[in-house]
DNA sequence: TTGGTTTACGTCAACGTTGACGCCATCGTT
DNA sequence: AACGATGGCGTCAACGTTGACGTAAACCAA
């Protein structure tokens, strides 16, 4: 494609040597203000940019970092990768977006095709039993960080939203607004993360008031009609279901949807209660109460975090944990 | 970081050249049976993989490609992400997902990145009023494949939606169930596709029934507050509203939140027909009515044409025009 | 003046890969 | 038997950049 101007043509219209050049590219020092000036403005003159390529195979430092993420349809990742491109942008990388589709297979490839392009670091949601996978990664000198999930390692940290909490929180204000038979839709993507949203959910049961059943779980597709289908397999098994959690708001869109397609009234008859506040989520109607993520906080803490860890190779950060809100809106 | 195993390592420990091994690896023929089945074996062995860094600085082809969208909230530019990235999976190349924002100024920060970067080609939704920009990359030499707007020149290649046609469709429509008083909210990001979008709608009246109004168009941000502000913009205008076409489906849906927050019944005393068919059109009450985009079909093209310009530099391939479809759902 | 330090460069090699080319067997043809 | 074609490699340079190191001039201190 474009034979762009490279070091050598600025250095020939400059009249230095390419190393020069690269000196006053890379701000180094070790030049005067006025070859500083001349060089700069046959940079520009010549639109010269450098060569990723060529920096990163000496450098091994290619500007780039991975986000993968589960799937690209599920709002909440377009929106944590807004947040990382953003943050990344300020660190002078470009972003790999690619998704798992909670399969770790899927997951290696990608990982291939980053470590092919030499990526600088990967944030990940990992696909479910791929921790080992990644701290073999995270082992080579991948520097690494796992989102939801808590994982010690040399080269990796861990960025979470507190669902646990969270999960507990939803559980409490169905049970405080005098539901009795809730039931939770989880995610069959099962890791760790998803575990701990169902261990925080049945723990609101611990003293749960008198008549309050002990919930029922069943998992399935985190998408919408995911959702839907999870709804019926509750109704089914738990009669007079009042409540419902499910792992995410696309999930409780379609058991909402579900629910109402089947002569149900949200929240009349059944209260949802959805997970990461995504912006569908205050646009159906009833508006859906759910959880809300600072998710502008996590891509933050994981750039900067990510930027650490490449800076400083085989350091072993602390895992962040941020907290997280229960936002009521109308279908509880 | 991992200093990952080279066409060396394998050489030596099946004892022959680096170029002998880079030969099996590409299969590029020259070598003998024996030879590639040891050489693979080594490969396997030693987890070789190529790097893309070094051959993309030779070969000229990194291995990549770009998606410049609008806005990654905007759940129709990950929907495509997601279709492109498969598609380009299939040629061997990675996507870089970046978005424009409608700012022609930050478009061409994406671009000094990506061609930092040496993508082998990018696919654009451009950003207003920078389609010189885009011309000059492809004339120094950079292969771009535009979407939804029609462009011809050498190095770039077209593909779009009939939203001409769409919007004559959503108007006629609205013509057809007894609207008379139509209002349109387009984007303030206006590119040619944009006005086509506009052009197709005003189309639909020129022959319309007694009785109707020529339509207002405001033009607001393509969000889903923008078409909110669009819907209360267009009452003050023109009172007695009763049908709406808007530029996309979050601001077809801000339109129907905002209308319902000041009393009207959809589709009773305002009819609203929104236009891509994102998820969540089907999601909201009442479904909204919308135009269907065959996004996996042209994610396909998109692809297939930009292979064929990195392939053939220099050729100029028909622009493809897909066709739409009206979903009516109950907003109309 | 001398000697050491600093400044402002230049030179050379290397990163991992592929393009161009060369070379030596082997094979088939006449 | 001689000769060209082919198969199966190897060698070398180049892609554009930076790390390591060298060096000449300028500068400073004693």
């Amino acid at each position: 494609m474009p034979r762009g101007a490279t070091l050598r043509d600025v250095a020939n219209k400059v009249g230095v040597s390419p190393r020069t050049v690269s000196r006053v590219v890379n701000d180094e020092g070790g030049f005067s203000e006025a070859t500083r000036v001349k060089v700069l403005e046959a940079v520009e003159d010549l639109g010269y940019q450098p060569n990723m390529l060529a920096r990163g195979l000496i450098t091994r430092r290619s500007g780039t970092v991975g986000l993968v993420g589960v799937d690209m349809t599920d709002p909440f990742f377009p929106a944590m990768a807004e947040g990382i491109q953003n943050a990344a942008r300020e660190t002078g990388r470009t972003m790999f977006f690619a998704c798992n589709d909670g399969d770790p297979q899927r997951q290696a490839e990608v990982f291939r095709s980053l470590l092919s392009h030499a990526v600088d670091g990967v944030i990940v949601f990992p696909a479910p039993g791929s921790i080992e996978q990644l701290t073999a990664y995270a082992r080579r000198g991948m520097p690494l960080v796992i989102v939801d999930d808590i994982v010690e390692f040399p080269n990796l940290a861990s960025v979470s939203f507190d669902l646990e909490d969270g999960a507990t929180k939803a559980a409490q204000h169905l049970l405080a607004t005098g539901r009795r038979k809730i039931g939770m839709i989880g995610s069959e993507i099962t890791v760790p993360r998803t575990r701990r949203r169902e261990r925080g959910f049945y723990q609101a049961f611990e003293n749960a008031p008198e008549g309050s059943q002990l919930p029922e779980l069943v998992r399935v597709q985190p998408t919408v009609s995911g959702g839907a289908n999870g709804l019926q397999q509750l109704l089914e098994r738990q009669p007079g279901l009042d409540g419902i959690f499910a792992y995410n708001d696309l999930m409780a869109v379609g058991a909402m949807r579900a629910a109402q397609s089947v002569g149900y009234q949200v929240p009349d008859d059944i209260a949802i209660v959805g997970c990461n506040d995504i912006e569908m989520s205050a646009l159906v109607n009833p508006g859906l109460t759910t959880i809300r993520l600072d998710r502008p906080r996590l891509s933050a803490e994981a750039i900067r975090v990510l930027h650490e860890l490449i800076e400083e190779p085989g350091s072993n950060p602390d895992p962040l944990v941020l907290p997280v809100e229960l936002v009521v809106r109308e279908s509880t």
